[in-house]
DNA sequence: TAGAAGTGTCACATAACTGTAATACACTTG
DNA sequence: CAAGTGTATTACAGTTATGTGACACTTCTA
């Protein structure tokens, strides 16, 4: 749904201010405050993109940095380094480190914004789309709007998300509790049968304006997304 | 109708940080990294309004302007000149080659705004006109009245500010809290529920000439603005 | 300065959405 | 085909979000 940004920075007034400017621009916000935190925070939910500081207590940013490279699951997010000096050294030091882009302290926000969302586009561009199409359903995440041809199509909030989320996974399956994570949520405690009655919602929503269904039941293994062809 | 701005400038952090500031703004923008791209875009789509760099890599910004001047369609398309330097002998040149104004780098966003604006008065009255019209539904924000068809509407001035709001960016959907911000003004602590309280009247002032809401309640999400199709 | 207009909150009614459990159905396998 | 396992569907009660009228308070305006 939102791309979610981790950001890494000891320093609390900076940290609070990115959280409230991400935050304002629609993005989930993880903060940590050290090295360590960010890899943990980093295993808990894997990020779409991380902002680290370069100086940073307990482990410093490059070597969070190595870390994270050596993980399958954080090898290809995109990291803006942060960086107080401006000096030709450390840039070549971070982006051979594993960085993607850095800044140099201080910065203006809509440069910060600007530049992860060169990043998010190149990585991940169907995070920064506001709409979705697959075959003759659209998805306008802006509007919250649905529709199947030209059909407008009504569809609760958690319908909302579930279809939103399959939609930027084509043909994927998700186990229930894939989903639960995904689209309900990290701590939410919820039945793994509710996933089957809000499945079975939407595809009642769609049935409506659309013959054949778009969501492929997969015995034993969860549910997957996909017109057919 | 929005005004399309080309952005001619090679660095790219200037160049990003314009493009995110004038498209916030709500200018179409057109970005070219020198002087040869800025001719081809400007052939492709005439600009309202041109902001040049004057050092740029191929084509110098002076040159550019030249040709530019040379083509029927650009032939008073105002331009601003972006310059490094600031000694008078460049301000002569540029403005005998034909550019409008210019600016000294480093300058402030806000400033840029304000010439662009003074520019676009002249050239293109029209495009800064403060009449925003979306269906039946028509706002002067100069003279701030509202009129549904051909009936004058009133409206408190936070209903108007709301509408106005909406109207900038039809079909989106707000939270509470986003239209907060924008219509109440950041720093002002106010219950999130008094937006309901604001829509309801706003809806009510429509209503009574005019059958259809204009305003679409999205649960647990916001309102959306949206002339039914 | 009185009256009008506008503002922000609250309380309550209502509508929309959720999660669960029960039941019916489908598929697999021996 | 019968048992066993997994999924679809339905009904429902609980929860949450929204619509609205009332009201006290502030800010204009004549």
């Amino acid at each position: 749904m939102q791309p979610y940004v981790l950001i890494v920075e000891d320093e609390d007034a900076l940290a609070t201010l990115l959280e409230y400017n991400f935050t304002k621009e629609g993005y989930d916000v993880g903060l940590a405050g050290d090295g360590e935190e960010a890899l943990l925070l980093a295993a808990e939910r894997t990020p779409d993109i991380i902002l680290m500081d370069w100086m940073l207590p307990k482990l410093s940013g490059v070597e969070a940095c190595r870390r994270l490279r050596r993980r399958e699951e954080t090898r290809n997010t995109p990291i803006i380094m942060l960086t107080a000096r401006g000096d030709e050294t450390d840039r070549i030091t971070g982006l051979d480190y594993g960085a993607d882009d850095y800044l140099v302290k201080p910065f203006s926000i809509p440069e910060l914004f600007a530049r992860t969302r060169a990043l998010l586009r190149r990585s991940q561009p169907s995070l920064l789309e506001d709409i979705i199409r697959q075959g003759d359903i659209e998805i306008d995440v802006k509007a919250f709007r649905v529709k199947c041809g030209d059909t407008q199509v009504h569809l609760g909030p958690t319908e909302f998300r579930l279809l939103d989320h399959f939609m930027r996974h084509p043909g994927r399956v998700f186990s229930r509790e894939q989903l639960l994570d995904a689209v309900w949520g990290r701590d939410v405690y919820v039945e793994a049968r509710t996933v089957d009655v809000h499945i079975g919602r939407l595809r009642k929503a769609i049935k409506k304006t659309r013959k054949v269904d778009p969501i492929r039941t997969v015995r034993s293994a969860g549910y997957a997304f996909e017109i057919a062809a």
